[in-house]
DNA sequence: GTCTATAAGGAGATAGAC
DNA sequence: GTCTATCTCCTTATAGAC
């Protein structure tokens, strides 16, 4: 049962070197030495290198957002909007910054434009999730009368379009320095948003 | 003196291909072909295909946008907030849709993470001209009190980054049925904007 | 399921004629 | 400044032994 788990070792791999390489950057040479097999021991698994691209897109297609951001726990300060949309932010940071979705997150920047890519990726597709969620929870902060009358899509966008510019400014740099500085800006963006929708 | 300018077309090519296949997923001879030459003779004018895409970065480098973005005519409009901002962002919006500027931000953002690109390319980068600018002019209409008295560039950021995000999804894209769902976007922005910085 | 061997072609780059 | 010819290396992918 050595190689039980091939398949995924090399859906594993080769996340890694698409998103840093890109796809055509990467090679199945490489993937198949980093998980020390070689390059033709690849095709019992996947008939093509196109098809391992497709069966990552497809394994984070499938991948729900919401359980992992919106929790019971958070939901229940949603009475004090202002710590919320702070404990809000910083989840979708973390989130975004999660060693795979990092990497599937600078693959999407990297392949929604190419040939291969273009079908399958795009920024909006990727936000949608959330961004449903959001106006969800938005919506009913405004019918609680919790903050201001607004449309809950545009105040959804308005939440995590900064912070989701914000995580892919510091996508590629990772040292503690760099973390403090992305967690004051989106404090910064938090407090603006705040001010923005706060009842009079 | 028929190949006189023979290097701006290497380059002009150069950046059609690369913003859309990548660095890696571009090739000289593609390059070549495309302006009717053999590889070889790329040769005469760029020692290699990484000096041809730092020409590219380069030339991107030495140009300033504010001069395109901001006019007198623009500023004039200053006093009337809520107007300056939606030409503001369309400016913006359009500046960033221009054909050479709009393959020089698909190239950014696929080769940001890239070996070849990471240590040339950063969003923020890119970024920071604008926003300083916006900065100046949002300093200037709060001192005047045509605007709330805030961060000046805490408002450049909040402005410019959701036009930024909305550019960036509509990038691959083009027909003008999307051109106008990608103005309705930045409009909701704008009066969301407007709303978060007007003086009650 | 992995190996060795190999095919077939594309890549970046150089030499030397014109 | 461009050409033809060529080098060397790397690429994806397949065939067939174990």
């Amino acid at each position: 049962m050595k190689y039980a788990n091939t398949k995924e070792r090399i859906l594993n791999s080769a996340l890694d070197f698409f998103s840093v390489n890109g796809y055509s950057g990467a090679s199945i040479r490489q993937i198949a030495k980093s998980i020390g097999i070689r390059e033709s021991a690849i095709y019992n698994h996947y008939k093509s290198k196109e098809e391992i691209f497709l069966a990552i897109l497809s394994q984070f297609k499938d991948k729900t957002i919401s359980g992992e951001v919106i929790s019971d726990e958070l939901l229940d300060e949603a009475v004090y909007p202002e710590i919320f949309f702070s404990k809000l932010a910083k989840r979708l940071f973390d989130h975004w910054g999660k060693p795979d979705e990092k990497k599937f997150l600078r693959l999407l920047l990297m392949e929604q434009f190419t040939k291969i890519g273009n079908k399958e990726l795009s920024t909006s597709d990727y936000l949608k999730e959330i961004l449903k969620v959001c106006a969800v929870i938005f919506g009913e902060m405004s019918k609680n009368g919790v903050i201001k009358k607004s449309d809950p899509a545009l105040l959804a966008f308005e939440f995590c379009a900064p912070v989701f510019l914000i995580r892919t400014e510091y996508l590629a740099e990772e040292d503690s320095g760099i973390r403090r500085e992305a967690a004051e800006k989106i404090n910064a963006h938090v407090s603006f948003f705040w001010n923005a929708v706060r009842l009079k």
